[in-house]
Order: structure tokens, then sequence, then C-alpha cells
RNA sequence: GGCGACGUGGCCAAGUGGUAAGGCAGAGGCCUGCAAAGCCUUCACCCCCAGUUCGAAUCUGGGCGUCGCCUCCA
């Protein structure tokens, strides 16, 4: 039974879905005013891993992701630039669909914009005024707090306290509209466009919706009410997901979403990200150098709800982390690849028990509120099993079934964390600099980059063998140089690139 | 002022009642022409105090510390 915790309960409860065998997810997506920097990433990866790890369980899911492409931001950040809104959240959509490529999270089945779905918003307006939870006041519409008992269930909070706090006090004074608004805690649903601003006409005149408001009708269009998955970053509880439920379950009487998963905060060098602080990280900065596996191994070696504190070190650590893992695999193809008519060098009964006690270790870590950091420490225990059992010898062919299962196991569950090991092809696309590389050190005439390769690694072997380290080396570090890395052997030399 | 989270070896981190996974880094050794990878060994009085219990990192109370949210924020 997989176990969630539920932010709304603040208890991990038995997942049960509405419908038998079907997931329905709905995660917040982002405002497209600029590039999403390496905070909104470990939402969006963290959703992705959930998501993934839930398919792989068997569950279909519909997975939901809004783009908010009308707000505040993205109008100031036009006005800024002296562009269109329209420009504006054009170019940063395609930059954050671009940006999730590149990081390897799976596309939402369904991507909605918010100004694609207006008729709806306004009907839900609506619905609201006429149900008495929402109120006009010169074109803006609020919705009335106090009307909806529930109000910061979700957050738990307690209007009355809030409204005592110092910080709402001086927000709702910043905010200009307290004579506007029946209470300070009142949020916009809609607001009144001012000149020059987008906005669709409405029986309360031109204007555009509200944040929270797209996201309520955009979930329950596409999944219908109610759900099973509200996610988000955890900043987001209060007020977005709290005004969400408001209106959403005033006006339609049921459950908004049954599961709230709020994924916790990301921190540089344990500081809060902030423009103010200057360390603010874009997600397309950060591939620019980083893997993108090696983002998610440093994602993943944290639970999803526990702050990350993201730094150049923490960096380096996942990506030798990752290298443990991927090295094994190597390993392992390289055996089978090498298996001969030999007896058998290993216990293959441990090999193959580790395959299906990692498989079943690793669910029971996930279930439990998808706990990432004990099922790598579950695989991490395998590849040292796996590592120990591997000596140099050549394997029996009748090793193979065992390795073979050993690699697939290996693959598969970090599939699940979005973590391709496979080999892709590429081996055909040397660089053309081996070809010249042959060509000075062992005479080569050819043009084939491969052939070059091989020729190359022959030459060096004939070098150890006659003790010319000297020559031996100088392919290694050539080799090296473009992109190929050659460790030694009992079987011989083995070679993997990475361009 | 309100709400909440967290404090586990040098760093990161899982573990929520039965005596401390795992990763990174370090030390010593093995293997190796060298290297790489790997293996073996080694490295924790679980923030402090009190309590509950046969037994607590794990539960309760108090303290100290760090952080987040309460305003747009993933």
């Amino acid at each position: 039974m997989i176990k969630v915790y539920n932010t709304q309960t603040r208890t991990k409860e038995d997942f049960n879905t509405i419908d038998v065998g079907k997931v329905r997810m709905y995660v917040c997506g982002p405002t497209v005013y600029n590039y999403i920097h390496i905070g909104n990433a470990r939402t969006f990866i963290c959703f992705d891993i959930i998501r993934r790890y839930l398919m792989w369980r068997g569950f279909k899911v519909t997975f939901v992701q809004n783009i908010t492409d009308v707000d505040d931001k993205i109008i100031n950040k036009a006005n800024e630039e002296k562009r269109s809104p329209a420009e504006v959240a054009a170019e940063f959509t395609d930059a954050f669909i671009e940006d999730m490529h590149a990081a390897g999270v799976m596309d939402p089945d369904i991507r909605p914009k918010a100004t694609e779905e207006i008729p709806e918003m306004i009907d839900l307006v609506e619905q609201l005024i006429e149900s008495g939870h929402a109120y006009e006041a010169d074109g803006d519409v609020y919705f009335d707090v106090r009307s909806f008992p529930d109000y910061g269930k979700l957050s738990h909070r307690n209007i009355d306290e809030m409204e005592s706090g110092h910080r709402d006090l001086r927000a709702s004074q910043v905010d200009g509209l307290e004579d506007r608004k029946k209470d300070p805690l009142d949020f916009a649903v809609w607001k009144a466009a001012k000149p020059g601003e987008p906005s669709w006409d409405s029986p309360w005149g031109a204007g555009r919706p509200g944040w929270h408001l797209e996201c309520s009708v955009m979930s329950k269009k596409y999944l219908g009410l109610p759900f099973d998955i509200h996610g988000g970053g955890a900043d987001l509880v209060f007020p977005h997901h709290e005004n969400e439920i408001a209106q959403s379950e005033a006006a339609c009487g049921c459950t908004f979403a049954n599961y709230w998963i709020h994924s916790g905060m990301l921190q540089i060098n344990a500081e809060k990200m902030s423009k103010s602080l200057g360390n603010f990280l874009l997600l397309r900065d950060v591939l620019k150098t980083t893997k993108p596996e090696v983002l998610r191994m440093l994602m993943l070696q944290t639970h999803y709800r526990s702050p990350l504190d993201f730094s150049e070190d923490r960096l380096e650590e996942a990506s030798a982390a990752l290298d443990r893992i991927t090295s094994v695999v190597k390993r392992l193809e390289w055996a089978i690849n090498h298996a001969a008519d030999v007896p058998s060098p290993l216990k293959t009964k441990p090999i193959m028990a580790g395959a299906k006690d990692t498989r079943n270790q690793f669910i029971y870590a996930m279930d439990d509120d998808f706990n990432t950091a004990g099922a790598l420490g579950h695989i991490f225990s395998y590849v040292a099993e796996l590592n120990a059992q591997l000596g140099d010898e050549t394997v029996s062919i009748s090793d193979v079934p065992a390795l073979n299962q050993a690699y697939a196991v290996l693959v598969e569950l970090m599939s699940v964390f979005g973590i391709m090991l496979e080999e892709h092809e590429g081996e055909s696309e040397y660089p053309h600099e081996v070809v010249e590389l042959s060509k000075k050190l062992t005479g080569y005439t050819g043009a084939n980059a491969g052939q070059a390769v091989e020729v190359l690694l022959a030459c060096r072997e004939d070098a150890r063998k006659q003790k010319n380290f000297e020559l031996a080396d100088q392919v290694r570090d050539g080799l090296l140089d473009l992109g190929f890395t050659i460790e030694d052997t009992a079987q011989g030399a083995r070679v993997t690139y990475q361009a």
C-alpha cells in the first residue's frame, strides 16, 4: 500500500484513488514571465518522479499542469521591455517547455493555458457570485472568505488569528484595497483591467482572472472534481492552494482534491534563493554545466518534503554517486559481452536474489511517501554486492542470465527516477580527431574514426606487451582528451566513450 | 505575533521503540607497469536536560539552535 503525506491532514495516509487503478493529478505550473529557476525545477522534478513511480506501479496517471500566461508579473515584464504581454508569455512558455525537456521531465498529458480557458473562468466567477461567495467591487470581484467556513483548513490557519498578525495588517495597508474588500483576507477572483492591459469582456467589465481562480478552473475542467492529487511547492500552500480550495469547494459543494502534496523548498548555500541575495540560479544555466541526471541524483538524495540545499559541492557529490551506479552497469555489460565457456567464477544465486530483493526494497521505500533517498540506499547496497562479486575473471556463459537480471533491475529502477542508464547510440559518432591521433601515433592511413580507435587500442596493447609504457600512455591520454576512458581489465582494455 | 519543519559521523542523508542504511570525502591495505574502476579494513556516545519504558536517535515535557511560510513566489 502506498502511503502519501497529505498536507491537509498532516499525516501519511493510505493512498486510495477515486477510480481503481487511475490517478488524476494536477501540479501548478509556472507563471511565464522569466526562465524558470532551479527551485522551480526541484518541484517539477519531484512530481515527475512521483508521476513516474505511480505509472511504474501500474496506475494510469492523468497529469495536468497549467501555464499561467496572464498575470501581473507578465504585464510588468512586458512594460519594462516595451513588448506585449502575449509576446512575453509566448517566449517563456516555449522556454519553459524547452527547459523541462532538457531536465528530462515528462510532458504533462494536458497543459492548458489560462488565456485559453477564460469563458470557464467567467462561469466560475458568476457561480461564486450567485451562491454568495463572491462580490463585485468597481469591476473587481473578490472571494468572500467569511462565506466559506472551511477557509484555512489546508494551511491550518484561523482567519481571526491571521487578521491580528502584524504582517497581514501591513499587507492590507500596502494593498490599499481595504475599503473595497469586505475583509482584508478576501482575494481577487477577477481583476478589472487597467488601460493597456490584456483583458476579456465580462459581466463586470473588461478584466482578467485572478491567479488562484485559473488553477481551480483548469484542474476541474481537465480532471473533474474531486481528483486524486494536487501538488506544488510548499510555498503555494498559502494562499494559493487555500484559495483554490475555497473557490472550488464553495462552487461545487464537493471535495476539491483528496491528497495535497507539497515539495520542500530549495535553498542555495543554505540561503533562500532570491534576487536580492543575488543567488538566483536559472535551470538552464545549471544545465549548461551539469547533466540532467546529476541534477536529478542530487534531488533524489533528499526526501522531497525536506528543504534541499543546492551547491556546487553537492552537485559534485551527486555526480560521483551517479558514476558509481553507471560504472557497475558498464561493468556488467562488459562482463556479459565477454562471457566465455569457462567454469563460473561467481555466485549467481545471491546476484539473482539480490536483484529481486533490491526491487522489493525499492518498492517498500518508495511506497512510503516516495522515500527516494531510502530507495537509492538499497540500490547502492546492491551495487556494492555486485562489485564484490564481479572480479576481473572472465565470467561463464552460464552466469549471463543472472548478470542480465542484475543489469535489468538497475536500469529499470533508475528509469523510474527518470535516469536512463542504457547507452544511447552515438558510438558511430566518434570525433574525427581520433583519426588525426591515430595517424600521428600509429601511422594509420584510413579516415574511419571507429577504425582509428581500434587501431589505437591495438597499438596500445602491443606497446604494453613490449613494456613501451610511454607510447601506451600517450595513446591513453590522447584518447582521454577526446572523451574515451580506458580501463585495463583481465580481459583487455574496457573503453567507454562520452562526447 | 501566528503556523510549521528540522537538528543523525568531516559533508550529505535514510531510519520513528530493540540497539545506527547508503553516498561523498579521509586514512591504511589489496589489485595494477602506471592509472582508472573495484575490493577489504577503518571512521557516530543520533543538539542538551528531564521523564515514560525491560529497552529511545525513535515517545512525552522543557531548553538551545537552524530554517521555512504567514506578501508575488515552486
